[in-house]
DNA sequence: CAAATTTAATTAAACGTTTGTTTAATTTGC
DNA sequence: GCAAATTAAACAAACGTTTAATTAAATTTG
């Protein structure tokens, strides 16, 4: 069993790491940064994770939203609408409580390099996205939604959240938001859903 | 004056920084990879740029779009409809000709690293959504369009055409694309205007 | 117009830093 | 007293940049 101080200690590193990988992205973060704000030794990265690179990769793996997480939210919605709109708001609360975690993943999708790390990525959100594309593709065949291209429409959701979340600096220009950490305020968080859900009802064509 | 020659080679080396830098970002990328790819001596950078920040400045410069572009592009077309419908075309266009270059972008968007740089594009890129802005403003004082969330409806736009630009292996996933350089083919382009049109008809309430 | 001279372009080598990782010694907790 | 945790120091490798020497091109001169 894994002493819990330890895992503590460990735990410690993880977020640490993750604030700054997410900050300036793997290759421009030292570990001797990571060592100085978690306040450690340098050589504890290695004698905990190994290296650099496994440190990021357990980095990512801990905060992937599974899809049963996502299905189990959202099977105690009656009608397809409601589970859409269930996805919309657990989506958008997920990226808002792990922004710093979201730009992570969208960089390490935009790039080719460790193409492992990419691969595993790319499968969990693939499945998080299939999650959402049959929750639609039922509610049209149901009559519940028009038809509509599905997939594109699982990448609006997916690119309006994403867009808020990891350019910051240009949803405050926009939103004419003075401070930055204001942008994450439950204000625009209830601001995002309803005007995504608005965007679901009128696309969908949904009798509400 | 600047030599021809010499301008050439400086664009050469422009080029193949770019496509480095979208592929892997900045930090990972050495000035002795782009000597390399660019059939160069290492010391040419400094010697044509001055710094490898320097060189990236001009990478980034060189290829945003301005906005003065933007506005002679839509100012031919009539009703705020096809204004915004140009600016989709335009978007989509300039996304797909320039996807690596994109990728730069948005993922200096997403850091807070190289401030002076990060400060630059996003007062371009925010000139750019102003004009988007401007036009669905008007189009509703016109009664052209329903009133909705402006700004939020402008980073929907910005949001989808960005997430199937730089996230291509996810867009190759959802939309069952086997090889990779298949999502810039011009059937996607067109699918892609297509659907985001329709979005904003339904969106907007458009009359057509 | 060719030779001489100056300027620009290009090179290989070396510079001092910083990188991720390892080692070997020391401290800590049980 | 022993194993795990922690440390400081050292490691080679890679980084961006600079240097000083060489080649190529352009300009001036006789």
């Amino acid at each position: 069993m894994v002493d819990s101080k330890t895992q503590d200690k460990r735990d410690d590193i993880l977020d640490v790491a993750e604030k700054l990988f997410s900050e300036k992205g793997f290759e421009a973060i030292s570990i001797r940064e990571i060592s100085k704000a978690a306040e450690i030794n340098i050589a504890m990265v290695s004698y905990y994770f190994g290296s650099k690179e496994k440190l990021y990769e357990e980095v990512v793996n801990r905060k992937l939203i599974s899809s049963e997480m996502i299905i189990k939210y959202i099977e105690q919605h009656e009608t397809y609408t409601n589970k859409l709109f269930a996805i919309v708001d657990m989506f958008i609360n997920k990226f808002f409580e792990r922004r710093d975690f979201q730009n992570i993943i969208f960089r390490e999708m935009a790039m080719n390099q460790r193409t492992g790390m990419a691969e595993l990525i790319t499968n969990r959100l693939h499945q998080n996205f299939s999650v959402i594309q049959d929750v639609i593709e039922n509610g049209i065949k149901h009559k519940e939604f028009k038809k509509v291209d599905v997939e594109l429409t699982v990448m609006t959701i997916i690119g309006v959240v994403k867009t808020y979340t990891t350019s910051c600096s240009i949803a405050c220009r926009v939103l004419k938001i003075d401070d930055p950490e204001k942008v994450y305020d439950d204000k625009y968080k209830k601001r995002l859903k309803k005007h995504l859900k608005e965007l679901l009802v009128t696309h969908l064509e949904i009798k509400l």
